[in-house]
RNA sequence: GCCGGCGUAGCUCAGUGGUAGAGCAGCUGAUUCGUAAUCAGCAGGUCGUAGGUUCAACCCCUAUCGCCGGCUCCA
């Protein structure tokens, strides 16, 4: 056997060895719970990503104070060392068991339980569970967790069934791994971009004037800004044009786009006299407006139209989340207008952009869902299934050929077609949705998007929707938290603080300043009246710091400091220029000191 | 939208059925300083909002708005 390979195995038996040490962890919680309240009712309770949860349907509401019992209990479950016991059982022993506990959750997973296969009973002491296993020895075995959190979940999922309590908790084999996951916890809360919004004055949401909308003060437009310009050079050297379109239009255009049946739930819709408008929630219906504006012939196609389009949307009120989920947002959307046989040539080279913009951005690490329709529910989308199929096997195509990793997302399409989704993932594993890629045959079709062809012959396009940093407001929280508010020097909103030591280099200072606003750069003067230690600790997050005392002036150079490195030492400002000029043109995302 | 928790100064937080407190930030003054917090003084809140209970509510109750952790949804 290679080493290669049996270190595949062997970390993967160390992953189901982790997995069963977290469910099992997740048992002997559901017995301390129904220990300590009599009459709950379990539902599920896995393995999840550093821990587990468990749910629990219970009249009385548990709360974090509730922790220290039920982790005590458990404590008590894991001394007395009980043995998990597997049994296969008939449908009826297991359903005569469960009756007897009220266990009705169970019963319910019972009867889904597929004809041809067995029913597994868990137990351990006197609890018991219906549960395929694997499981540990015996709860001795355990030990390493604690409780972190409860929250309500709604059974199997759905929002139609009732909330059940659900208690999360991590779980490691080891002692140090758990001490050091919750310190990455703490480390993640200080990176959070709602917290580093405020501290670097990046942006505001203001309850009272609307939740869910972003103020973008001046430091997080100009980061956005350099964001949309790095974006537009990019679309343009494609051979993507730029459109700009109104914010509203009346209802007839969303009826006839379909939003207003299948969108309307999330549409701000704006009575005007008599007349009905309606807040654009996407970008799409405007740009189908420009194209309908004249006859297409098929020598003009790809069309590539992009806008930084502003979009709003109704989201239920619990959904929002700092800049993550707000209710307006700017999308960097682009619509290609294609013939069939162009359809994946053009996929491909949205794919390829994504991927090059995103790993600019540092974001080299993706996770790429492939979502497709679920054929159970046609009543959530428009257009024939034959065409749904050749659409999600083209997207399918695409990503085989370039021999991406991709997962398919049954029911996640967007209600007109299939689509590719990339997830940005930070440093803490956590994904956010960014570039999404959907495929369109059937609003053409709806809406008479035709163009003619070679042979003279009116043809409908196939449309593509796109999005690469998905919305601005996501992306740049997204960049906040993976680069902890400390920019790469061509994003920062502000590249360099000259800090004089005392007033009498203010002068200098200032022309220092001058020449660097000159060459281009952002660039702060912080003259005020501190010591110098206190100007670098309230600057620490800058790229570089320029330090200017009476050595410097005497010399016409600046002393400069690097983030997280420290004094590089003194120089020109000429070659200072130089060095910083070339970091921010060729987009350097670390520097030795920012990777620590 | 749902479940739970929480709303006290710009920020982080303490507090109590009987006249609102700290640190940081802010302002004023002093200090002119060499690589992660100089000192002093001043000012700042109808305790999210609206009702109710009470002799008296920041505290108890109800509603509402918002935030936080999740669920659902999603760019």
């Amino acid at each position: 056997m290679s080493s290669e390979l049996r270190d595949e195995i062997s970390n993967k038996s160390d992953r189901l060895g982790l997995e069963e040490y977290r469910h099992s962890t997740a048992h002997v919680l559901a017995d301390a719970v129904k220990q300590l309240f009599p009459g709950t009712k379990l539902g599920i309770g896995p393995a999840i990503k550093n821990g587990f949860y468990y749910d629990f349907d219970q009249e009385s509401r548990f709360s974090d104070s509730d922790f220290v019992a039920i982790e005590k209990r458990m404590r008590e479950i894991i001394a007395k060392d009980l043995p998990f016991e597997r049994s296969v059982v008939s449908r009826e022993e297991a359903r005569r068991i469960f009756e007897a506990q009220g266990e009705s959750y169970k019963l319910e997973l019972l009867s889904k339980v597929p004809d041809d296969e067995e029913v597994v009973l868990y137990r351990h002491g006197d609890f018991v569970d219906l549960c395929r296993g694997p499981h540990v020895e015996s709860t001795g075995r355990l030990g390493v967790f604690k409780l972190t959190s409860v929250a309500g979940a709604y059974w199997l999922g759905d929002e139609h069934n009732p909330m059940l309590q659900r208690i999360y908790g991590a779980a490691f084999t080891d002692e140090r791994e758990l001490e050091e996951h919750l310190r990455l916890v703490e480390e993640a809360k200080k990176r959070d971009h709602r917290i580093l919004g405020r501290q670097l004055d990046l942006f505001s949401i203001d309850e009272e004037a609307g939740a869910g909308l972003v103020y973008w003060h001046p430091n997080g437009a100009m980061l956005k800004h350099i964001i949309e310009d790095f974006w537009l050079k990019e679309h343009l050297k494609r051979g993507y044009e730029l459109l700009s379109t109104p914010h509203i239009a009346k209802s007839s255009l969303w009826h006839a786009s379909g939003h207003y049946s299948y969108y309307k739930e999330n549409m701000y819709i704006l009575p005007v006299g008599n007349e009905e408008y309606v807040l654009k929630p996407m970008n799409c219906p405007m740009h189908l407006q420009v194209y309908r504006s004249r006859v297409r012939s098929y020598r003009e196609l790809p069309i590539r139209y992009a806008e930084l389009g502003t979009v709003y949307r109704r989201e239920r009120s619990g959904t929002l989340h700092g800049m993550f989920r707000v209710r307006g947002f700017t999308q960097d959307d682009a619509h290609i207008f294609c013939t069939p046989e162009q359809v994946e040539a053009e996929v491909g080279s949205v794919v390829d952009l994504a991927l090059h913009m995103l790993k600019v951005f540092g974001f080299e690490q993706l996770g790429i869902d492939l979502s497709l329709m679920d054929r159970g529910k046609r009543q959530d989308y428009i257009g024939d299934p034959e065409v749904w199929d050749r659409s999600e096997a083209i997207l399918r195509k695409v990503l085989q050929a370039k021999s991406l990793d991709f997962r398919e997302m049954l029911g996640e399409a967007a209600f007109y077609g299939p689509k590719i989704d990339f997830q940005l993932v930070d440093i803490y594993g956590h994904k956010q949705q960014g570039a999404t890629i959907q495929l369109d045959f059937n609003l053409p079709k709806r809406l008479d998007l035709d163009y003619i062809g070679s042979d003279g012959s009116e043809q409908h396009v196939v449309l593509i929707h796109r999005t690469i940093l998905g919305a601005l407001e996501r992306f740049v929280a997204a960049l906040i938290e993976s680069c902890g508010g400390a920019f790469p020097l061509w994003l920062s909103p502000k590249q360099i603080a000259v800090l004089p030591i005392t007033d009498t280099q203010h002068e200098f200072a200032s022309k220092v300043r001058d020449d660097l606003l000159d060459a281009g750069f952002r660039v702060l003067l912080d003259d005020r009246n501190e010591k110098l230690g206190f100007k670098i600790r309230e600057h620490t997050k800058l790229p570089y710091l320029l330090i200017i005392g009476k050595r410097e002036q005497a010399e016409g150079s600046v002393s400069v400091r690097r983030r997280f490195e420290g004094q590089i030492g003194a120089m020109k400002l000429d070659e200072f220029i130089s060095m910083a000029r070339e970091e921010a043109q060729k987009r350097v995302i670390f520097t030795e000191g920012d990777r620590r």
